[in-house]
DNA sequence: GAATGTCAATACCTCTGGGTATGGTGGCTT
DNA sequence: AAGCCACCATACCCAGAGGTATTGACATTC
């Protein structure tokens, strides 16, 4: 394991790796380079300070995670196929090099300590609700308060999931199956 | 404010409200003493160590949180009625002094870097989803999956709420009505 | 009112994690 | 082959958080 080069983003993908499995403090220097069976040095070559390095996770996170769905969903031509998309975004397997599906629950958890990962959050949380709110809305539905409920039952669901306590495949394609009959 | 001498409880309780607003990187002692406008030697008077301390936050939110609400939903006569209590609860402001509705989220987040936390929030998932189930079931409805949603909306919802991101009063509201007209 | 017990302030120690300075190694260029 | 540069290891320093020991203020008891 390990007498190649380390690149910025192998740095990065050990800390989405960590923070995932063991939260936001857990996001440390030395031990990302015990990781990686490096040290402070390759660390510190590749980032001035951990601050940088923070946010170049925060960046990462939110051009990879954030903006790569919404454009996946948004290909799609009519809104009956986006919502179709949506689910089966919410439901697909994460990039594990990034934390994979728990990830998210591990940002939230990482909010409450780090403004900027708080505004980052809330904007794509404001982003999402909106967007599925015009989704529902353009199948009839009452959107103001059904995309509130599904999005929040995709948030707990992926934290239910992440600890392995809920299946947010069959619960989400439930909801999914309710709403295209219904609509 | 407070020439007063300091109880253990009162110490929990700043230690609920940082958790709750800062995450639990911001559990330290000389942060809550200063917050009380106290020092360290009062802490080490009511506790042995800072592991005590934490372990006793735990005890405690067990105790407050977790089984209170059971109980009171239990006393509730029909699985009718014990489902109404429950989305009532579920609604309902929680106490301040253990940091508000904001305390759950705080708690997940909390668990990705506490074991004992993380087996203690297991057990109570695990708890609250068969009880669900139950209730569901009594209805008539596929408690197995929906349990999940519900739940899983909940924790989503108080995650949102406690940001001010949605308003989870009317969702919990619009969801519990579609399932007492449905059952 | 002297002794005792409760609760807390202060000073100090230790360890850990962030940060810096410097030197070393391998590859690429000329 | 000499030099340069990208990359990283090592040895330090420093600030902050946990923890201990000692002393002090106040109330209660005898």
């Amino acid at each position: 394991m390990a007498n190649e080069k380390l690149s910025k983003e192998a740095w990065l993908a050990a800390g989405f790796q960590s923070l995932a499995e063991n939260g936001p403090a857990s996001v440390q220097i030395n031990l990302l380079a015990k990781k990686l069976g490096a040290t402070k040095g390759s660390f510190y070559w590749h980032f001035k300070d951990i601050a940088e390095y923070k946010s170049d996770m925060l960046a990462l996170w939110r051009t990879k995670v954030a903006t790569e769905v919404i454009d996946d969903v948004v290909a799609q031509k009519t809104p009956d196929r986006q919502l179709d998309a949506l689910f089966e975004n919410a439901t697909r397997p994460a990039p594990e090099e990034y934390g994979g599906r728990k990830i998210e629950p591990a940002m939230r958890a990482w909010a409450l300590a780090d403004n900027d990962v708080g505004e980052a959050l809330a904007e794509l949380d404001a982003l999402r609700l909106s967007f599925l709110k015009s989704l529902l809305d353009a199948r009839g539905l009452d959107g103001t308060v059904l995309s509130e409920l599904i999005y929040g039952a995709y948030i707990g669901l992926d934290d239910l999931q992440s600890k392995d306590r809920a299946n947010s495949t069959h619960a989400l394609a439930a909801l999914r199956q309710l709403l295209l009959t219904t609509g």
